[in-house]
DNA sequence: AAGATCTATCTTTTT
DNA sequence: GATAGATCTT
């Protein structure tokens, strides 16, 4: 029976291996001990990694729990999980463990194998975002009276100078007490049981260096965006018999800006004796694109195609981007007429604002579009207020948790900050004390904790670990937790967000209960890991519908088009200082060009670039970008978009609707907002030491007595 | 404590 | 090339 399955696929191999051309089987097939693929654009490098993982499990019987697969983002790691299982429906979520980001995996070996405790830390260690690092280093700064400069840079400078600090150089940029910082915020998370990101790789390493975790293979995806602790990583994971396999494109370089390592190949084949195969055939984009592509190649050898030439690349001159914008809507609109679906056009830009004007002129002209901007757990207040609810009774140590969760304006219990300190530390000497009191008293307790406001939510977080129920295979339910921390009060009924808050969390609560039992594990347990992928993994987690389906224009930032494809794609805004955008070092420049590289390649069949001659934006100049020189003229049309009086005028108008908008957009995000229990949120209009004035809706402007202490203003 | 001068950063974004 | 923040100057 088996030696027949096994006869069938190999089968379907021969037939799958048809599809793939000899440089993609070479790299499929081979087993030096380490080996790095140049991969070129639209070269298959996701199906060689499929192919070598389904060969080296089914043929090579290798047990997938030997190979550690590490992508960048959680997106690629989806799309590999995701394509495995369309391929061989048999394989289960923990054959795959050890599949995704670096950061992930790193998390699951410190979780399953790592001994963690060595450190200072506990299994139940939690993960902090950046932002919490940045906020527990403020509070470490103002308790020690340290004089650290830039504070509102905080979060940069403590990723950036962390390194010079590990290397012992001198605190020479800023003379201040940054590095008398690392070690003290270093103790603090130790103390409360968490790990920043960085921490996950960093601890990682140091304890992959005393109790070895040797996979069978390591395989790694875009290896071209290591940054030096991915690296350090990579090496600490690889045993001597270990086998390493990484692909990756050093043309697509364009985060260096976040330290990525510059030579990631050289480095490979340098520290690991790595053998280079390259994958050169594109079967992407048409041949006017390719030879237009390489033109920009920095690396490697030319990227050879599959395609005829079939059209020109079109360069268009418009007057400014509302000319262009309604230009897009007009091309669009043909296109679409012409049978092309919304969801095969995108629109590329350097920068995240360069979508407002299109987005206005889009809704106007009823196309349907997409933005793709990233959401974050942090632009749902609600949700962000109660994870960190779950973060601190998942893991009582994170002090700083529980005092975010109790002090927050919205949803948390009226406590000051300080109240909310001493409730917390003094728990955390006498916890199991108090435990015990609580178990033997219940009823008084609550009475209590409810006169006295700030104790319910502190209570329930506080006993929410000993919940005995909890510790078994029964999952509640999404309301009973609900209820539990009687959130249908916290989240103020009487307030027009009521709904959608409830909403969103039971939502939350749902996923949270399908994770406990798809993991089949412990509620708190299951808390606690989904709470920690939540810092990691983000919107991804419980996105409602992944956004992939709906047929609409995309709109995106060059950075976010890499890795995608579209069959016709508009490159807009490439001016000289937008594209390249005005930057001082060669280094950065040579990475727009990389940008501007990854933006034409994305296009399969049509590449419409386009240029202003009235940019209207500061340090934008209105002549075209000079990579657009470098296209052979051969394979470009260029093309002047007329205006007629008419339409000038409508353009006029427009120009205004739509700059007033954003202007009053602009200004609604400087307006401080401030809470009040009986009407809600409103926008402060004025403050003094005596009063405050808030706009609500539908109550229209009252003013307070700032003694009553009834008006919460949110920051 | 105000005013002058220096300086970095802006943009891109993942975990 | 502007601007915000920190630092220096009086």
């Amino acid at each position: 029976m088996k030696e027949e399955l096994q006869e069938n696929l190999q089968e379907d191999w021969k037939q799958e291996w048809k599809q793939l051309n000899s440089y993609q089987l070479d790299a499929v097939l081979d087993e030096s001990p380490a080996c790095v693929v140049n991969a070129n654009v639209g070269s298959g490098k996701t199906t060689v990694l499929i192919e070598k993982i389904l060969y080296l499990h089914f043929q090579k019987r290798v047990p997938l729990e030997e190979m550690v697969v590490l992508t960048f983002t959680n997106k690629a790691a989806g799309e590999i999980a995701e394509r495995l299982v369309k391929k061989e429906p048999s394989i289960t979520r923990e054959q795959v463990q050890y599949f995704g980001t670096f950061h992930s995996v790193a998390l699951c070996l410190l979780k399953e194998k790592l001994p963690v405790e060595e450190l200072g830390f506990t299994k139940d260690f939690t993960v902090i975002d950046p932002e919490e690092e940045a906020d527990l280093a403020l509070e470490i700064i103002a308790e020690r009276k340290l004089n650290v400069k830039y504070k509102n840079r905080l979060k940069k400078r403590l990723e950036q100078e962390y390194r010079s600090y590990l290397q012992g150089k001198e605190n020479s940029r800023q003379k201040d007490d940054l590095f008398l910082l690392y070690p003290l915020l270093e103790e603090e998370k130790k103390k409360q049981n968490k790990m920043s990101f960085s921490d996950l790789l960093r601890i990682s390493i140091s304890l992959l260096k005393r109790e070895s975790v040797y996979p069978s293979w390591i395989i790694v995806d875009e290896v071209q965006d290591s940054d030096g602790l991915q690296m350090e990583f990579l090496e600490a994971l690889k045993g001597n018999e270990t086998k390493l396999f990484a692909v990756g494109d050093p043309n697509q370089v364009i985060y260096s800006w976040r330290g990525t390592v510059q030579n990631t190949f050289y480095l490979l084949k340098q520290q690991f004796e790595a053998k280079e195969l390259s994958l050169p055939i594109n079967y992407r984009s048409n041949a006017s694109i390719l030879e237009a592509a390489n033109r920009f190649l920095q690396f490697g050898n030319k990227i050879q195609g599959a395609r005829e030439a079939e059209s020109k690349i079109i360069i268009k001159k418009h007057y400014d981007p509302f000319q262009e914008a309604e230009y897009l809507s007009e091309r669009i609109c043909e296109l679409h007429a012409g049978g092309l679906a919304y969801s095969e056009i995108a629109v590329f830009y350097r920068l995240q604002k360069q979508s407002d004007i299109l987005e206005k002129v889009f809704s106007k002209n009823e196309i349907p579009y997409q933005v793709s901007i990233r959401k974050t757990i942090k632009d749902i207040p609600v949700l962000n207020w109660f994870i960190k609810v779950l973060r601190f009774s998942c893991n009582p140590a994170d002090v700083q948790m529980g005092i975010e969760a109790l002090t927050d304006a919205n949803y948390g219990e009226k406590c000051t900050k300080k109240k909310a300190k001493e409730l917390l530390e003094n728990a955390q000497t006498k916890t199991k004390d108090i435990s015990k009191k609580t178990e033997n008293m219940p009823e008084q307790k609550k009475e209590t904790s409810q006169k006295s406001k700030a104790g319910g939510l502190y209570w329930k977080m506080t006993k929410f670990a000993q919940k005995e129920e909890w510790r078994s295979a029964d999952i509640p339910l999404e309301e009973e937790i609900f209820a539990y921390f009687g959130l249908n009060e916290a989240l103020h009924p009487t307030t027009s967000s009521y709904a959608e808050d409830e909403r969103t969390i039971l939502e939350f609560l749902r996923k949270l209960c399908d994770y406990c039992k798809t993991e089949k594990c412990f509620f708190i347990e299951g808390t606690r890991d989904f709470v920690n992928s939540s810092a990691l993994y983000g919107m991804n987690l419980f996105e409602k519908e992944p956004d992939g389906e709906c047929d609409a224009v995309r709109l995106m930032t060059l950075h976010a088009s890499k890795g995608l494809e579209f069959d016709h794609v508009f490159l807009i805004g490439a001016n000289q200082g937008m594209l390249p955008l005005h930057s001082q070092g060669f280094e950065m420049e040579e990475e727009e060009c990389r940008l501007f590289f990854v933006g034409i390649t994305r296009a399969r069949n049509k590449l419409e670039i386009s240029y202003y001659t009235n940019p209207g934006e500061r340090g934008v100049l209105s002549e075209c970008s000079r990579y657009l020189r470098r296209i052979p003229a051969h394979l470009v049309e260029w093309e002047d978009h007329p205006s007629d009086e008419q339409r000038r005028s409508n353009l006029q108008q427009l120009r205004r609707e739509v700059q007033e908008q954003l202007r009053e957009k602009a200004e609604e995000k400087d307006v401080k907002r401030a809470r009040h229990p009986k009407y809600g949120e409103g926008i402060l209009i004025s403050e003094d030491e005596m009063m405050v004035e808030v706009e609500f809706e539908g109550y229209g402007r009252k003013q307070f007595l700032k003694a009553f202490g009834e008006v919460d203003i949110c920051k």
